[in-house]
Order: C-alpha cells, then structure tokens, then sequence
DNA sequence: GGCCTTGTCAAACGATTGATTAACTCGTTC
DNA sequence: GAACGAGTTAATCAATCGTTTGACAAGGCC
C-alpha cells in the first residue's frame, strides 16, 4: 500500500513522488499535506519551503509527471507529405503506432514489470491518472499549459488522417480524430467500468491484440481499406 | 452563478439539488456542506438530520440523479431475434438510437432549453458530470449500484452488435461495444478538451450530424454496409 | 391542556486543514 | 572562528471541517 520512499533520493524528489502517489489516490482536495510529507518521510512545512504551498506541489507534480514523458508521443514521425509515393503506407502506419503509444501506456502500469520512465509501475499509474484527470477538467492554473502538451497529438493524428482522406475539411478531420482518439483514451480512463464488463481487467498481455482491433476498426471508420500497408 | 433555490419546494429537495450543483463542481471533498446549506437557503445541521451526514447526501444525491433517468436508456426496444427478416435493419436502428440517446444527453445540457429530467439545464449538466465521475472512478459505496445501472446500456448495444455480426465471440463483441461507447463517452467526458481543439464547444444545433458521424464511422467499423436500413 | 414527533435553528464541539514561526544543524565562505 | 545561507525540525497559527447539542415552533393525538 504505501510505497517506502528510495532514501538516497533528496528531499524535494521524495516530495514529488510521494505527492504524485498521494494526489492521484485522493484528489487534490482529499490529499493532505502531512499525508504526502509523511509518505516522503520528511516534515510537512517542507511543502511550503521547497514548492510555496500546496498549490505549488501540485503545480510541480503536474511538470514532473508531463517532463518524464508519460504522456508524449513516441516513435512518431512526422506525417507523410502527400506526393510521398508512400504516403498512403506511411499514414497507416502512423494510426497504428499512434494507437500502440496510448495502448501500451494504458496496459503497462496494470504490469509488474520495473522500468519506465518512473521506475516503478505505481508511480507510472498515478502519472497517468493524474494526467488524464487533468486533461479531463483541467485546474486553470495549468489550461495553457495543457493546451501546448495536447496540441502535438491532434495535429499528428489528424495529419495522418488528412493523407488518407484528402477529401475531408477540417471539421470532418476534427471528428474523425476524436472517433479515433476517444477509443484509447477510454482505455486509460475507464479502468473500473473495464473490469466491471469484462470481469478481468486487460494487462500488457492484451496490448497488441488491443492495437489491432482498435486501428482495424479505425482504418475501417475513416472508410479506409487496409490493402498495400 | 449561484442559483436560486426555489422556496416551494421542501428543504430536503432544495439540500438535494444543491448538493448536486457543488459535488458536480468541486468534487467531494472539494464541497463543504455549509457552502452546500447555504445554497439552498437551510441550515447545515440539516445535511445530518435528512441525510445522516455528508456521505449520506452525497449517495442520495447519486440516487436522485439516477433516478431521474439523466442516464437511462430512452426509446431503446428490445435487440431483435435473428430470425426477425428486419432484423438488421433494425439492428442498425438500434445503434443509431444507442449514440443518439448520448449525443443528446451530452449536448442538451450546454443549451439554454429549460425542462428536461431536472427542470434546468445548470442541473442537468451537473447530473452528468456527477455520474460520469462516478462512473470513471467509483466510490467503494456505490459500486455495486454502479453496476446494476451500467449493465442495460452494454447489453443493449452488445445485441445490436450480435446481429449484425453473429460471427464475433463474446470478447470481440466486448471491444467493438468498446469502440462504440467510447466514442459517446468522449462527448460527455471531455469538453474541455473539445473546446480547447475546435476552438468552440459542441452545441445542441450540433446533435444531428454527430449522430450520423458516430453512426457511420461505428457501423464502418463493424465492418457493416448500411445499406437496406 | 399535556405530550410526543417533526423540522429547523444558532451555537459550539473536537479534529484537521494549510500555513507560519523560531530554533537548530550543517557545510561553505570570508 | 565568525558569519552566512540552505535545509530541516517541532510547535503553533487561524481557519475550516463535519458533526453534535440543546432549544424552539408547529402540528397531531390522547
């Protein structure tokens, strides 16, 4: 349940992790300051000296869990220019690894496997819900700031969409996008109802069979056929 | 902002109402039950006396919101038996009404239409956002009540789906309701994300061509010709 | 009239909240 | 070795939390 903290780790890291882990359980309001400095083993009034407040923490918690990439695209070229005579390949491809990163990113923390770019499958859960309860109803102190870490993954998305569908405005894009972008999404936000209909939760075993029907029924949607690939 | 409580009706109804408006904004912990007495013009003993205490609002609350059928399936038959000549058709009806039954429920409430379940679009709103809260991340309590009320909705969609491809095992029934659902529940829990993208929020004017968008990328998906129905 | 229940109220309860303070240690610098 | 800033500590702050209490008014019942 509660996570001994890595000793030689200094005070403020401690801080962020045993926050990360406190407020991604709680809420920012059902988390309390001494909860978190006790998890971290170190003395409440830190919050105020190294962050500048609750509020601050948070705020902090947020850029540690956004710098450390949970939440970024990855292996992800640009998309194909359209006179690429691959372009069409190219563009599938791109779907389906756009796809893979949010599968595996939903999938890996349900995993007991070390690693990641937290160390350990808690603290790389707690990120992801922390992240997508932000992105969800976003605090204003951090809208902007959301809005430059969202941006990358429409217009990447949605510039693969534009090379299989050149005939679609950018409204049609738009929800085409979101057709597609709200399938992996539902997977990181929906874990409970998961496990209710299913019975058993999905783990990393299902990752890439998960990736298949979600880019088959994708590519199927946009009303395009998966020949030539 | 703060909405005016109706004097005629009982106390117990205005705590209620209340209550609902502050849980939808600032969460459980995040509402204080003074803020939520003084809202609806009572005294804040009274969350103890008619509730039991501020759980006790907050699990009648959810039952007032249910029971209302914010979130109930609306003129849903029955999923047709194979042998039905029209049963695709209708089975692609059935669909079509599934997403539109949440297009509208997500949209009606960013309208400026009184009536509805709750008499006011402010409480409708509220109502989803409580219940799509819940729904994501259910308190301990209500778990079991969660699952009586989510059940209709996969069963329904999952027989539609049956019928237009009885080839599918149960699993791959699973995903494709997945893929389907998704989509809806992307509307109801992510408008702030919507705004940030499009610039503008989805509107009631909206309805129409989302149902055809969701039907037509879903029924693709499926793998299913909509012609003939 | 006497009595009980129901609903409501202001006041206060102890506990907990985030924040602040002053003292203290330790390593560095002059 | 005196002075200093960074880091840490226990103790305490005022405010707010959910809850409890005792009193009071109104209505039904005997």
């Amino acid at each position: 349940m509660t996570h001994t903290p890595d000793p030689t780790l200094d005070t403020r890291h401690r801080l962020l992790e045993a926050a990360l882990l406190t407020f991604a359980e709680k809420g920012f309001d059902g988390a309390g300051i001494r909860e978190i400095a006790q998890r971290a083993q170190a003395n409440s009034a830190l919050v105020q000296y190294h962050f500048g407040g609750k509020e601050g923490l948070y705020q902090e918690t947020l850029r540690f869990v956004f710098d450390r990439g949970a939440c970024k695209i990855r292996d992800l070229s640009a998309p194909p220019a359209p006179e690429d005579p691959q372009a069409r390949s190219k563009a599938i491809a791109g779907v389906r690894a756009h796809i893979r990163s949010f599968v595996e990113d939903a999938l890996a923390c349900h995993g007991h496997a070390e690693g990641g770019p937290f160390g350990s499958p808690a603290l790389m859960k707690a990120a992801l819900v922390l992240w997508n309860r932000e992105v969800q109803d976003p605090r204003p102190s951090v809208h902007a700031f959301l809005q430059e870490a969202v941006r990358p993954f429409i217009e990447h998305l949605v510039g693969c969409i534009r090379v299989l569908r050149p005939d679609l405005d950018e409204e049609r894009l738009l929800r085409m996008d979101m057709s597609i972008h709200a399938q992996v999404l539902y997977l990181h936000n929906h874990p409970e109802l998961l496990r209710l209909v299913r019975g058993r939760p999905f783990g990393p075993e299902d990752a890439e069979s998960l990736v298949e029907h979600f880019t088959t029924f994708s590519l199927r949607g946009l009303g395009v056929s998966e020949q030539g690939a």
